[in-house]
DNA sequence: CGGCGGCTTGAAGGACGTCAAGATTAGTGG
DNA sequence: CCACTAATCTTGACGTCCTTCAAGCCGCCG
């Protein structure tokens, strides 16, 4: 294939927030909202602010944590974008999730006390580290911090719908494509143009198909002028009949 | 295959366990430790028990809750079993897990405010309810009931692995089947012979696999003289060889 | 420029699904 | 207790989608 790249694609790379400042929370920090809203002083603020630390940047390869760690924080991405995967003792990796600006990882260590997987950052990579501890006391003083953790948990629960239900590679790759999509207009960038930060492999790994499957099926959702595809950069030419597509596996 | 019946196998059957009494909770409520393990008084769980209802029985194939639904209660199951599952627009049902005694359903509810699944028994089934607004307050005032709450979430993230990664029939059906027993261990229940609740069908949709091939393999499994099968009944012979078959989704 | 990892494409083989028929069980009412 | 029906489970034959294996291409970085 040419590599045929789009314009204006350099606004695609390393996507990243705002910083926020003493007073706001950068969006991604997923706590932006709760303070103000619920009519917090500017004490209470600063608490939450004083459990943040900005960590990165983590370079392409590089761990955030490690499985097995002793888990004392959660972190948001702030910018980059960060995969988590099990190492089995043959080696083989897997690929249990991807995460972008504004979600959270390590929630899934507060119950066995350590980290139960790896955090690999996937591109250049910045993250907002939560001291849990710290937050766990803040929690018990303010009900909507609380409220909030809550939520975080509750959301992360059953999120590894990708691979469910009885559905072929197209399915799932358009179901893939449609929610990284969605995942980053919420945050603000495009909803028809994203860049993978993550390899063929990784994605086939991910989705439990074999990157030579990938490939094919990118090509063929190609063919049928569904999207564009220019080395990681993917454009979604028609996203009402890639949703369609992937309804079975989205819910709707 | 003729009908061999195991000895003893009615002590298999809609498994409870103890009821709890007014100072006591059940084991299955899942909090039985947190107030006594930290010092709380009696006042303090007098109030976790006045948020605890027990409900039930509910008959094979009634409903504990409906997706949709608006959230109000989280659920421990008593005893019997429930699925939790979704209907897609065409009719077609997904299982997305299996909760036995002891197990919480709903957690996945908090964030959205509406269950996001259907919660079936299978069996004759009594469950704890706990209100969940009425848990949060009891939460901000008691840092234990929190830390306990947090734990509970975060421990059921990620429990979706039993389809995770590239595994063939067998390793997913063994894989499901110490799981099972090792659930059924934790509540005291005999860790190698079990009576799963649910039909081949429900079994093979959960596992992603046809009905028919779950037949065979627990054949197969059977023919190796890894387990043995009678119906709804299972014994497990060699539960070293079967978790070695099913390791790399276990994660030892 | 040269090497290396990631990506693409083709051909062949296998594991599981689908379809169909028969067997066994559970449930119901007489 | 038995008869009858429906549902679940088993078994076999065949087809298909995806994987595996192999080769070549492209882009990136030293």
């Amino acid at each position: 294939m040419s590599a045929t790249d789009f314009a204006g694609e350099r606004s695609l790379r390393v996507p990243i927030v705002d910083d926020g400042d003493e007073l706001r929370f950068c969006s991604t920090c997923a706590f932006g909202a709760v303070c103000l809203a619920d009519g917090y002083d500017k004490a209470a603020l600063k608490d939450l602010h004083c459990l943040v630390e900005h960590v990165g940047p983590f370079r392409n390869g590089e761990y955030v944590f490690r499985s097995r760690d002793r888990f004392d924080a959660i972190y948001a991405v702030r910018g980059g974008a960060v995969k988590t995967c099990l190492v089995d003792e043959e080696g083989r990796e897997q690929v249990l999730g991807f995460h972008l600006p504004g979600e959270m990882i390590g929630l899934n260590a507060i119950h066995p006390a350590h980290y139960p997987c790896d955090a690999i950052a996937l591109d250049s990579t910045w993250l907002c580290r939560f001291s849990f501890p710290a937050l766990a006391m803040l929690a018990a003083r303010m009900p909507a911090v609380q409220q909030h953790l809550f939520r975080l948990l509750s959301a992360d629960i059953g999120k590894a719908s990708m691979l469910a239900g009885d559905t072929s590679a197209s399915e799932r790759v358009s179901a893939f494509l449609v929610n990284i999509a969605g995942r980053f207009a919420n945050r603000g960038f495009s909803p028809t143009r994203l860049r993978l930060s993550m390899s063929r492999g990784d994605l086939g790994n991910y989705l439990r198909l074999a990157p030579e499957t990938i490939s094919r099926v990118l090509r063929k959702l190609q063919d049928e002028g569904f999207i564009r595809v220019a080395e990681r950069d993917i454009e979604l030419l028609k996203p009402v009949e890639l949703r369609r597509l992937a309804r079975c596996i989205l819910h709707e």
